[in-house]
DNA sequence: TTACTATGGATTTTT
DNA sequence: TCCATAGTAA
């Protein structure tokens, strides 16, 4: 089979290209993933042993996306493509014991690591308030991205004050890391190359299994990143990486650009290709792009080019206010809806989190269908992080944090003084939380408190002996009925308690799903996959709705309409970005905002609010110099009025009905009960955006039945639903 | 120990 | 505005 047909000259030397290094600089919509795809099923083709080809990607999406379009090139053997991260985890269980740690270890995620830390400080009598331990986290999190052990940040702090304090909590937390047999992410690169480095004869072993390695988003990669690459390719030096300088939005988490700039330099004899046509936007759209990147200093230079339409000038509004900009945003998709658009052709990204809010708040009051990603993350919520907390304790008896997190969830009168001392404990007497939690008859100091510790340490026993024999969906079942969880939620009786049931039943479902897809059934494995899934991986089309996220977020994706709101000074470019000293940082957040107008394939929105409303107070910005950088004429833009606008605040109402608790993402569409009232009667007028005015006719459970006028009886998800007064 | 109130602090976050 | 935390009362 030829895989080269239908591809561009530029392509094609991609695809045929086999041995040594290789530097695909690939604009944004040129076509990179088909490039990857059709390369690896060229290679199996020319007879490479699909066993000994990695390809590499940040997340899951992008893996499974390039692993299902190889298969159905190459529809036999096994590629190994999987992020960094699996990668390095799928290394690290069969090898962590040669520099150390047992191979049934943890991983922590950002908030068990941020306890952690909160932990080390407190341990060191060190005050939170001179020193964030948000910030520590992060220095400590870019001394691994750069490979500094913390014996290594020893030296380099020395007397310095403020250093030598993140030294010796750096040192701490490593120790206590080491001690609970947990990893935080960034340890999951750091450890694999340190035991590449220790262990040279395990990594002559990979050398020789990964004979091509593929690396996708290469512009993201970190120093440690780099490094891992760098060893693994270093024998047969067959390493293709992808990246767009252009694109680097990372460089806040410890991304290198340097990486991708200077790859001819670290790699001799390596080829070059471009790939500068783009095959998704419009004309106007691209000529944007290009006038904004061209601004900045450090990058390859790279011109995108594209053979489609002209297309519709980019559209500015200058709202008066947050609301109007959400009245504007809302309007213009139900505009486009009603010209036969799908709201999954819209899109709306934006710098801040915050943003997403008076949003929001339109498109429920107008019944737009929406998902938003990111925000609080699935695996982020209280009530999943509780039960998988129950999950890690049981899997690892060292793991204090997960163990401090569950021992008085639900209430069992185990207060924050008796699990200091179980902590202290157990670190004195060198044995692990669960240990210490048996024998608490010998802590000091503990009382009668001791009873209702052991109770505990008999249920978690219970549950690890059950965790033997049963599959991890019945676990969790087991865990809820013997802690009685769902049924103080259930007590509590309120929607966002309903929400969280809700969110715990998403979690069963996960382990279902896992339990009959997964080859590794262990509690082990269903603990690895979820510590190493991001929103984003959840994102699908399938739904018809409007997408809601972040810009950062929306790198590799497309959407026919991109909406821009808080197009300011201070929000896009950040504030903290206006400050910096560095002009790195503004080049990034210009590098964000091609990101965000590339998205857009057909019409792209921005918008900007002459007075906003943020963290309760009002601001008041102007519109951001990247319009400027923008040539005027392919610009409309549009000034609200403001007797009009005016008016139109004044038919909002001033007071929103009946908030409840916030769904956000994951398989929850629409904002659920954000909405109005959804305790409806029969007889109730109601109105929905398909189906119009209708009368309700039953409801049950989840859903209410509704007679539309004219168009028959149908049920409805009552969050779906607008009453009508 | 817990349940309440006051206060202060709020980018982006592939894993 | 919303959230997490610190401090206080019971």
């Amino acid at each position: 089979m030829d895989f080269t047909k239908n591809l561009n000259p530029m392509q094609k030397e991609a695809v045929l290209h086999t041995d040594g290094p290789l530097l695909l600089l690939a604009g944004a919509g040129s076509g990179k993933t088909r490039v990857l795809t059709h390369r690896i099923a060229n290679l199996i083709q020319s007879g490479v042993n699909p066993f000994n080809i990695l390809a590499i990607t940040f997340t899951n999406k992008a893996a499974k996306e390039m692993k299902e379009r190889v298969n159905s090139l190459i529809p036999y053997g096994e590629v190994w493509v999987s992020t960094f991260h699996s990668t390095c985890v799928r290394i690290l269980r069969r090898n962590i014991a040669k520099i150390g740690y047992e191979n049934s270890f943890t991983i922590y995620d950002a908030d068990d690591s941020e306890r952690l830390i909160k932990q080390a400080m407190k341990e060191l009598n060190f005050n939170d308030k001179l020193l964030k331990p948000k910030s520590v986290m992060a220095e400590i999190g870019s001394q691994k991205d750069n490979m500094i052990s913390y014996e290594q940040f020893e030296i380099i702090a020395g007397s310095d004050f403020r250093l030598s304090k993140i030294s010796q909590i750096y040192t701490y937390y490593q120790k206590r890391l080491r001690a609970n047999n947990a990893l935080d992410f960034d340890d999951i690169i750091f450890l694999t190359v340190k035991l590449f480095r220790d262990c040279p004869e395990v990594l002559v072993g990979y050398q020789e299994r990964f004979k091509y390695i593929l690396v996708d988003e290469y512009q993201d990669t970190n120093t440690s990143q780099y490094e891992l690459i760098r060893l693994l390719a270093g024998k047969h030096k067959n390493l293709c990486v992808v990246g767009d300088d252009d694109q680097s939005i990372y460089g806040w988490r410890g991304a290198n650009i340097r990486n991708i700039l200077d790859f001819e330099k670290d790699f001799e004899n390596a080829t070059v290709i471009k790939l500068e046509q783009n095959y998704r936007s419009s004309k106007t759209i691209l000529e944007a792009a290009n006038a904004v990147i061209k601004n900045n200093h450090s990058r390859k230079s790279k011109s995108l080019w594209t053979d489609n339409n002209e297309g519709e000038n980019i559209e500015f509004y200058k709202a008066q206010s947050d609301l109007d900009e959400s009245r504007y945003i809302t309007e213009q998709i139900e505009q486009n809806v009603l010209n036969g658009g799908k709201y999954s052709d819209n899109a709306i990204l934006y710098r801040q989190n915050a943003l997403s809010r008076s949003i929001e708040d339109s498109l429920v009051k107008n019944n737009i269908p929406y998902r938003i990603f990111s925000g609080v993350r699935f695996y982020e919520r209280r009530e999943i992080k509780d039960i998988l907390a129950y999950l890690r304790l049981i899997h690892n008896p060292f793991d204090d944090i997960s163990g401090r997190r569950v021992i008085n969830v639900p209430k069992r009168g185990i207060g924050e003084a008796s699990v200091e001392k179980i902590l202290r404990f157990s670190t004195e007497q060198e044995i692990s939380f669960s240990d210490a939690l048996v024998i608490c008859d010998n802590i000091e100091g503990i009382g009668t408190r001791h009873k209702k510790i052991k109770e505990f340490a008999v249920l978690i026993e219970e549950l690890r002996d059950f965790s033997v024999n049963n599959n991890v969906s019945d676990l969790i079942n087991q865990i809820l009925e013997k802690t009685g969880y769902i049924l103080e939620l259930q007590a509590e009786n309120s929607d966002e308690a309903l929400g969280r049931i809700e969110n715990i039943d998403s979690l069963i479902n996960k382990a279902h799903e896992f339990e009959k897809e997964s080859e590794d059934k262990t509690l082990n494995a269903f603990l690895e996959e979820v510590s190493l899934v991001a929103d984003v991986d959840n994102y699908t089309d399938d739904d018809d709705t409007v997408v809601l996220m972040t810009l950062h977020s929306s790198k590799g994706l497309e959407f026919p309409n991109v909406f821009i709101p808080g197009f300011e000074e201070n929000i896009f470019p950040s504030y903290r970005s206006l400050m910096s000293q560095s002009s790195n940082d503004l080049e990034e957040e210009r590098r964000l905002c091609y990101v965000g107008i590339t998205r857009a394939r057909e019409n792209l929105c921005l918008t900007s609010a002459t007075s906003r409303l943020q963290n309760g107070q009002f601001v008041y910005n102007m519109p951001s110099r990247f319009l400027e950088e923008i040539p005027e004429d392919i610009v409309n833009s549009t000034r609200q009025n403001i007797g009009v606008s005016m008016k139109t605040i004044n038919t909002i109402p001033a007071k929103k009905p009946n908030i409840s608790f916030k769904t956000n993402n994951y398989d929850t569409i629409n904002s659920t009960s954000k909405n109005s009232d959804i305790n409806f009667k029969i007889g109730d007028k109601v109105k929905q955006i398909k189906y119009g005015n209708g009368t309700v006719i039953a409801i049950s459970q989840e859903e209410v039945t509704v007679a539309f006028d004219g168009l028959g009886i149908k049920k409805i998800k009552p969050q779906l639903l607008k009453r009508k007064h």
